[in-house]
DNA sequence: AATGAATGAGTTTTCATTCAT
DNA sequence: GATGAATGAAAACTCATTCAT
């Protein structure tokens, strides 16, 4: 995504301080408790002017969504970058998931209570991003299985449910319990679990 | 939960039609899209005498969530009775989780998308239920640790978050897809890969 | 008034306990903010039972009002009876309304707040009682102009305006600060004041 | 009070036209009977506006409340100003008293019927004019007693409670019985009896 | 006579969106 | 482009009254 494209310096500054209060708004009180003027006044901007950036409501929301998903992504990317076995990158995916989200709460609200189950995301075109992000899982697990170690029997589109499941199951819990405790633990029973589920057995 | 306890037949009635339209309406638009008019029309009743029979919206929603609980919970207990090995059990969870969402797709939903997300929901204490839903889990776990055959060294509740994490993914990725394709196959696969990982080895 | 003329004495028991229970919630919430349930459940009856006896809310509440006047007329009369000065009838007058009041502020609550200004109760013929309530201080001023004692240059219904007007005003001012002092002793000031007031002067 | 401060020309109109048929229909009305789509409709404005410029129904009241206590207050002390006798300031205060109610009978059924009983506004401490609004009468008498005129026997408070008094209770019955009569007169005899009921005798 | 479930018009308030300035 | 006043449909919920039992 690109918040501002063929903008000037000066607009897409404002584009992004009502992106940036939308995020925030959103992250905290979910989609359907934000208001527009809440929106406007974080961003310290009028409510029509909010219209001069984005068409309408869920639109700013589905852009603040993008968002997220490429920056997780992008930092994603370089976690990954230099790992070699995929093993060790799947374990790296697990931690940075866990470190990412619970860095940034925000993030986690938003994603797990309002992004990942809209229908209207979902079903839209308009928003491949959201398609490819589990692509990287796929891309894991293949390389696992060219390099042998990663079971061939299962459809990786499975063990992606098993994967993504677990680490959503239990930051969503984490959320609701209150953030009173640290996940990150977690990523190593849950990695080695994912692990000896996955690994190819002769 | 008994809806209608102390009630003549006839009022009973007009309480569970009201309660079968708001389940079914709760499940089709969530609970922020749902009406009170919505659910009076559905229910072919006056909207004062939805209020005749629960206080307000949100708790005609946890009554909802709660039937939902208890219906699956019987029946799971049906399903898992006279099986003796753990890993069996699981199974046979696994395989009654899809087969019993797939078959009532109006529950799924209404779990997936809303009750199990639900803040105000997860807090209250007057709904145990909630708390006792994955303890069937655990349970399982445990004889199967006693039997020897699952390892000791991950917290049974990582274990639960891989178990009823991937459950969950697979159905709410079905769901947002629009139901085109058959989840059942699923469980084998699911059930696999949860057995491999959790398994005890010397 | 008469609360349940040519009833056999068991119905006029349901009607005396319904009207008994509005008397008190009227009394505590004032009119626009009973409803029929309140009443209905504090006297023990069904809804529909209240409107066998009374046409509606507000006849029920007109009910209220006159009896309300009738207890007061009676006792009234007789601690005015045996005094022969009409000035110590006034003084007795004053004292007795701000004792019976005090004594008894769920009706002080109900004339001042409620009754004396309704429209439509002091616009119906029906209600006779309401326009003779003041009937007693034009008697008494009256005695008074006979026994020589009391002005005569002066409206009776000027001066009843007073007398009324500083009984309700000192009363409606003890409500609305809570009830939390004593205002028995306004009694002999007020007296004094009026008296002074309605002397004939040579 | 002063409505709109801070607007500009426009919208103060748009303010003030809420706020008059506001006032216009609490006072026909009472405050409970009155719904905000009427002021609406008579104030040819759609509902959600005047929600732009009151918080709510209950506050839009308490600005028509305070803004009759102004207005009332600024008048009267252009009467009183340049009276030396505290005798000819109470007549002249009476006289004003019945004067202004009787020119503005929107005003006095607002008064008289909705303002002084309430007992929120009563409580409130951010509306203190209402406290204020009887100081004129003690300040009045006070002066009185420094003429050497007025009684120092009894409670100036007592003697408010009776002037107050006997003025709205002859505007409460002239407004019952529906502003059929010249109430103006009763301004003389009013002020007679107080008079001599407050005259300090030696 | 007594009941109380059922009604639905009516209430206050919210808020995404528009459009004249 | 920027504004924010204005809009009004729509929401949850109430309650006096009715009427079949």
């Amino acid at each position: 995504m690109n918040v501002g494209k063929k903008m000037l310096p000066k607009q897409k500054e404002k584009k992004i301080k009502i992106f940036e209060a939308a995020r925030e708004i959103f992250a905290e009180k979910g989609y359907e408790n934000t208001t527009m003027s809440q929106i406007a006044f974080a961003s310290n901007v009028a409510i029509g002017t909010i219209y001069e950036y984005f068409d309408n409501k869920e639109e700013l929301f589905f852009y603040v969504a993008a968002e997220r998903y490429e920056t997780f992504d992008k930092e994603l990317k370089i976690q990954l970058s230099g790992i070699k076995s995929a093993f060790d990158k799947i374990r790296k995916y697990i931690w940075f998931y866990f470190y990412y989200f619970q860095k940034d709460p925000v993030y986690a609200e938003l994603w797990l209570f309002n992004i990942r189950l809209n229908k209207r995301l979902s079903a839209s075109n308009e928003h491949p991003w959201m398609q490819q992000s589990g692509r990287v899982i796929i891309d894991m697990l293949r390389e696992g299985q060219a390099e042998g170690i990663v079971r061939q029997d299962v459809s990786l589109y499975v063990i992606r449910h098993m994967i993504l499941g677990s680490l959503e199951h239990a930051m969503t819990r984490w959320l609701l319990k209150g953030k009173v405790y640290d996940v990150l633990p977690y990523s190593e029973n849950i990695s080695d679990l994912i692990i000896e589920a996955i690994k190819k057995r002769s």
